[in-house]
DNA sequence: CATTATGTTGACAGAATTGTCAATAGGTAT
DNA sequence: ATACCTATTGACAATTCTGTCAACATAATG
């Protein structure tokens, strides 16, 4: 089958993709103890040095990860919140769903071995002065804002403009929510006494919408 | 200094407690790599094996301070949802504050590390029903609404009681913004361009319990 | 004071992890 | 074809981590 000296030989950056996919997929399904080098190569099918040659160290691939998933977090965010049908139920579900598949995990155990990582460098300005992936991330949220207020302005009633701030704070909320709720919303229904986890998931998101629909109107009533 | 064979001899219960303390500081610190047996050991002041001896295993350890974290989350969040204040801009501070000092961090890290325990283990029926820590979290939500649902109910004017269902997903919401903004907030903060981070979870902090006051009350606007 | 129970430790074993290095092999250019 | 570049690998080194074990020390009990 394998016949010896039968190697597959990518490109620097098929490589690099094909490794970070594997250790997103890792971390998602192993958790936070699940970054090892060897795990990464074996279930790329690859040798583990070959990392180490493309990323440098360990903490190289931390750092790409890092950039990765904030890149990925801007995109699916601004898909998800920037589409004419949000603050409709479709809108929030979407949101929630950008966290899916392992996302908001990766973001929560980064953003902790980043803290880990700045830990004894030293306080001088680095070569760089932003931290790593902050490039990214630098103004996701702002984007979003800046969409959805032109909507909201142009959708308001003259003389009932809302604050730009709030639809910052607007923005901010369903983002941290769904943040939480990726992590521990699960357990957090459970210790609720809410049977059907998927069930009462999509509930929780149609009573989010319509809270934030009567917040965004002004007061009118949700349908249902 | 020092004499040879002078040794510290505790009773079980407050070996356990500094065990726990410590490892509980060193993840709340350190992040997620931080859980190392001889690091716990050596910032405890005590040797390796002892850790060993009281847990049984790493794994023990993990199972001890997931039951913990749970049981503090519990203990903070009635706490600070469950007293009459709450609602208010206070009520909410406080249940941000529960998730302080590293609990959100460190809950996240055990909810993660907890289904990788999970992966491996025969499907079948084991030893106790629950998963560890389970008990401690199995009602947590619950109780909260319990007592927040009685408080909303008294306090309705007659016609206009709001549903029990309501008040589960009110607490399910605040409880979940809170553990998002411990772990991520002050990153989607700086990425909404916000420049002074105490200033900004702050000020968030206040529009989201006006929020809550508005929805609560039926459509009242807040004061300010 | 002798005995027992057990909290505590140092030394060691085994496994696993990151990182290094020389050698191999697949493209590409000359 | 030949030469060159570099992606890729197997083997090795060094460190580190969990877990074991016999020995020691401390408190309680007779």
């Amino acid at each position: 089958m394998t016949e010896p000296g039968r190697r597959v030989r990518r490109t620097p950056e098929e490589a690099r993709r094909l490794i970070l996919d594997t250790a997103e997929a890792l971390i998602a399904r192993t958790g936070p103890e699940g970054l090892r080098l060897q795990d990464i190569a074996a279930a790329a099918g690859i040798s583990h040095p070959l990392i180490l040659h493309h990323f440098g160290s360990r903490a190289g691939l931390v750092r790409a990860l890092t950039q990765r998933a904030a890149e990925e977090l801007k995109d699916r965010l601004l898909a998800a919140m920037t589409q004419p049908e949000y603050s409709t139920g479709e809108g929030i579900d979407r949101v929630f769903e950008a966290f899916r598949g392992g996302l908001a995990q990766r973001l929560a155990w980064l953003a902790m071995e980043h803290r880990d990582a700045q830990r004894g460098k030293p306080p001088g300005p680095g070569p760089q002065a932003g931290v790593d992936g902050d490039a990214e991330t630098a103004s996701i949220l702002r984007q979003i804002a800046d969409v959805l207020h032109a909507r909201r302005l142009a959708a308001a009633p003259p003389g009932q403009a809302p604050l730009r701030e709030d639809t910052v704070w607007l923005v901010h909320l369903v983002a941290a929510v769904a943040f939480g709720d990726a992590i521990y919303g699960e357990q957090l229904r459970r210790s609720a006494g809410i049977a059907d986890e998927e069930e009462g998931a999509r509930r929780f998101r149609q009573w989010l919408a319509a809270l934030l629909r009567d917040h965004g109107d002004g007061g009118q009533p949700p349908v249902g």
